[in-house]
DNA sequence: GTCTATAGAGTGATAGAC
DNA sequence: GTCTATCACTCTATAGAC
């Protein structure tokens, strides 16, 4: 997709009707307006991201099933890069879209808690104190959602490894000796870099 | 500043001209080139940052001058808000700038690193495993950087004493006893959250 | 439905009077 | 230096032929 590769600002309807092999007038009959096609895009972008992550009060994962979420959750970002590239400016000319994404973004973040605590209940993180699984579940999705951004913004490529061992080593402090002994056999059977627990 | 509350790519020159009371005509002969103005706010901002965070080899801080660098980078950041709302599209259309930033960007996060090693002979951190410090400058940079974005993103108000919490929180696990003495101190002289360690 | 043509607004940048 | 006026271009969106 052109608004990945160039960033969504930097393609005009006319650009993005020539690489698709439409003309102009054909690309704005089927969307009359750019807010058009950013919507459907986005409804798009939503639907398939409710099979990757589940509602909140249904995300159950053992470490193996949040591991390959991640992956999950990579492949997708990178279908839409471009809502995780130019996220701000789309909710800046967009408020529609804005509205329903506050409300996806929490739900994504309560998404992460349960699943945390589920792992609590499975003696795999220990619960040192209070608070601590919000804010590892705000960091977890901070660090997933910028991922591609901040790798653009240094120069770098962008690598599903580098994101899975940094959301990982997030979440390393807090896992029980068996939670240690569980990752570190998830992250042995699928990297070639190891983990140092 | 304009750029910070609209958006570097939604303020035109004529408009900018106009809140400076100026003239397009005006504007445009100072700087010939939007790209010259922005070089010219980059490299403000660059000398600016120069005195907040020191060289990677010059910066040893305790926990109350890293507290103290948190504050003031905040500040600086709040000052050039665009820059780190908008540096991806900055650097898109002005690769100059985005060549001086990978450096910058990288200098950054050895300062960090610097400090937090510093900090381990201090006896305040403790480098459990090889690894640790690199991942927790990245962590830190990559919180602090992203703070006013994600908030925005998130249809909140993004503060200082919130992104405060967050980086000491990523901090926490790797105090030593003496370390969390240090740190609960400082945090309780001046913020009304305490910070349960 | 799909096309060509174009309206209408906004942009960066320049020219030339003062 | 500072201004007004304007060029050349790009963008979204529309009109109307086929």
């Amino acid at each position: 997709m052109a608004f990945n590769q160039h960033g969504y600002s930097n393609v005009s309807m006319q650009k993005l009707a020539e690489t698709m092999g439409l003309s102009p007038g054909n690309l704005t009959y089927h969307f009359r307006k750019k807010e058009d096609l950013m919507i459907a895009l986005y409804d798009l972008f939503r639907e398939e991201m409710s099979l990757v992550i589940p509602p909140p009060d249904q995300n159950t994962p053992d470490s193996f099933k949040l591991d390959y979420q991640i992956k999950s959750f990579y492949k997708l970002q990178q279908r839409f890069l471009f809502f995780y590239l130019d996220l701000l400016e789309i909710e800046r000319a967009y408020p529609v879209i804005a509205e329903q994404h506050y409300v996806h973004i929490q739900n994504q973040i309560k998404s992460l808690e349960t699943g945390l605590n589920y792992n609590i209940s499975r003696g795999i993180i220990e619960d040192k104190d209070s608070g601590t699984i919000q804010h590892l579940a705000q960091q977890i999705w901070i660090t997933a959602v910028f991922w591609p951004r901040q790798a653009r913004v240094r120069g770098l490529e962008d690598s599903l490894d580098d994101m899975r061992q940094t959301i990982w080593r997030q979440i390393l402090p807090y896992l029980t000796v068996k939670g240690a002994k569980e990752v570190n056999e998830i992250l042995n059977l699928e990297s070639t870099q190891q983990l140092t627990l």
